[in-house]
DNA sequence: TTTTATAATTGACCACGGTCATTTTCGATC
DNA sequence: GATCGAAAATGACCGTGGTCAATTATAAAA
């Protein structure tokens, strides 16, 4: 039985975050240096540490409000009616991770989060995440927009696994100005939704 | 125009890889420390980074080699015929990355190599193993084994997102006893290269 | 052989994330 | 308000990757 934190506790949490938003904000969140944090939040490094795991864990709670803003959007959106809406509706969060590899690494860590109890915000939002695409699936194969061979869950494992992949081949090109990543994706979405024979 | 190396340097060189691949051999990937490796070499540490980018770049070459070791297994067994057989063909693969999270991030930050000009051992094996996979689709769909409706090429990056996929899934569950690599790939790339409507 | 340009190496130094024994503050109880 | 046990915060310290001006070894030219 833990005891309800002090109304300090709270506060410096809130200062600590609201700095490194902050400091996201204009250096973006390679540019997050624990240091600067403690520092502008006026705490000791020690204090940062007790409050979250590790740099990643505060990075989490920051990126996880993001996802989570992008996923009430998304929700808002409603069920797409083909793949080329479905691949529009996933274009501001690829966008979102593809602005920073710290965003793709760190998400990359929670992709595989099917558990319940997720204590993290990042593995909440991707949870949730992950049901939106499988409800959105299950409602095309029922239109009878895509393939309805498979269960919606595998499908959606299967975009989850495209995004990443045009994620990753947008990190690698380095400085290639290429198309947007969600253009990249639309030929896979569209060969993986596809009706079987 | 740059000059040849003296034969001090590809000496120095030499032990290092020895002594980092003898580190790697009893302390697996992740224990490697470049204190550790240049101590035992009997170099300074700034002599290390002069022979490679950095820490990654040391790596780079030490997996590359193991990778091409693989690479020269899969060749010599020539191409599947069918996707079970692809799936088995692909299991060494697997196993060797997922035995380190090292492995799998380094490799993640190649997927996207296509251009020419690999003067990383690396992005050499990465190549070589996505030309090879491509020819063995290639095949596979002359033998009509799998969908034809899409250019090899495209198939062999979409069975690159699932075996990178399948190899996140298995670093999250961290403790989860689960099948292996192989097994939890099949689903996807049947379903991936299964014939179109 | 001596000179000389440059290749190769060196190691003190830095940046950054993370730890933990110690100290300070809080708030419940008397 | 005084006391005291727990919560919160502290900051000196550490591990590890990476840098770079200074030094030493090498081989070609004189």
């Amino acid at each position: 039985m833990t005891r309800a934190p002090q109304k300090r506790r709270l506060e410096t949490r809130t200062k600590l975050l609201s700095v490194a938003a902050a400091i996201v904000q204009e250096q973006g969140y390679s540019g997050l240096r624990v240091e600067e944090v403690v520092h502008q939040a006026g705490v000791a490094k020690g204090t940062l540490f007790s409050h979250f795991k590790d740099k990643d864990g505060l990075l989490a709670v920051l990126i996880g409000d993001q996802v989570t803003r992008l996923l009430d959007g998304m929700e808002a959106a409603g069920a797409p009616l083909d793949v080329a809406e479905l691949t529009s509706r996933l274009a501001p969060h690829l966008d979102f991770v593809a602005q920073d590899r710290v965003i793709f690494d760190l998400l990359l860590r929670y992709s595989g989060t099917t558990a319940a109890e997720p204590d993290e915000v990042v593995e909440a939002s991707f949870i949730r995440q992950v049901a939106l695409l499988t409800r959105w699936l299950d409602y095309m194969q029922a239109a009878g927009a895509i393939r309805k061979d498979q269960p919606p869950q595998l499908l959606a494992e299967g975009v989850q696994a495209f995004l990443n992949h045009v994620l990753a081949l947008g990190f690698c090109m380095a400085h290639e100005t290429g198309p947007s990543p969600a253009q990249a994706l639309e030929p896979y979405l569209q060969t993986w939704l596809q009706p079987p024979g």
